[in-house]
DNA sequence: CTAATTACGGATAACAAATATCCGTAATAC
DNA sequence: GTATTACGGATATTTGTTATCCGTAATTAG
């Protein structure tokens, strides 16, 4: 039961594009060589957060991404399920329909009681997710990390974007 | 991100369990032909619950699984970390450290703001499946679950154990 | 004691998912 | 026109899940 590894590549890139200047964009390939990822298979984890409207792209030079809302609008839960899916960790397989003891007419009306307490420990995790915001990282991370670092981070992002 | 299916397979088999007379043991074989299992490998799982002390088994004929704790005292959660492990589902890979802007010798002293929040999620659904215990989900299955139905089952397994 | 039954653990195979690479296409800036 | 960029399809590699097989030791019934 693990998250994929591009769920971290999604945060730390939605935290990287939160801090562009208004108007420009950063290219995959700019995203990749920050973070040390492979190029390809990271813009395949931008696509999808494309697809959810997370980013917004621009073809051809000085192109890339940029962030398409708001980064208070932006939940951890957005970027998690953009490249993770919206499925719930507990899968009931309904094997309780395998008792022998069971007429195989009953149908059931209702989800059985052991998925609805996974889902509901789901949902926990999702409410978690959710109250916390692409800007209250940003903010974060913007007090945990030097200030050496974060500029020269920022101009390495500027002459790049 | 998916829980094993062997997860839903240990909730239903302690359920089971706990609704076993008092000193009578179910074998592997019993437990999966109720559920329509494939009998090797739901022993791995009834293994594992073995090893976190959650059931105790008995060799020999007649042997088999019962609870090693009272059904009030074990939880979802116990059940659950003992067959999927106790990993966090968010794994961080330390990629902040791929930053060529960041000098070399740093050393990090706290986690990074991103797993932070990824493993608080992960607590918050710990947490709800802490709050819910066997004893409460055999209650619930007993309201629900046609009364003809518990009873053959009942009778079911009593002629097995 | 003997034979049947049981959990356990190691080895291994089949299958699915995550990880990763490659490349052709279309759009865009200069 | 040329270089650059995101996108999507195809495919390979690696890891994890699912599943089976079988030998060992413990236990019970007769
Ligand atoms: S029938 Fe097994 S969890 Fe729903
Ligand atoms: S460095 Fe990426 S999540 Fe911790």
């Amino acid at each position: 039961m693990n998250l994929k590894s591009q769920v971290e590549w999604a945060l730390h890139c939605c935290a990287i594009l939160a801090g562009l200047p208004e108007g420009r964009h950063l290219a995959a390939k700019d995203l990749a060589e920050l973070h040390g990822l492979p190029k390809e298979y990271l813009s395949k984890a931008m696509q999808s957060l494309s697809q959810a409207g997370l980013v917004a792209t621009t073809l051809g030079p000085q192109g890339g991404y940029r962030l398409a809302q708001a980064a208070e609008k932006i939940t951890f839960l957005d970027i998690v399920e953009a490249v993770e899916g919206r499925r719930n960790t507990f899968a009931c397989q309904e094997i309780r329909k395998n008792n022998p003891c069971r007429p195989a007419k009953q149908r059931e009306t209702k989800p059985c009681a052991i998925a609805r307490v996974m889902w509901e420990a789901d949902e926990a995790w999702r409410d978690r997710l959710r109250r916390v915001s692409l800007a209250e990282l940003v903010e974060t991370v913007g007090r945990e990390v030097p200030k050496a670092v974060l500029e020269r981070t920022a101009e390495w992002i500027a002459a790049r974007s």
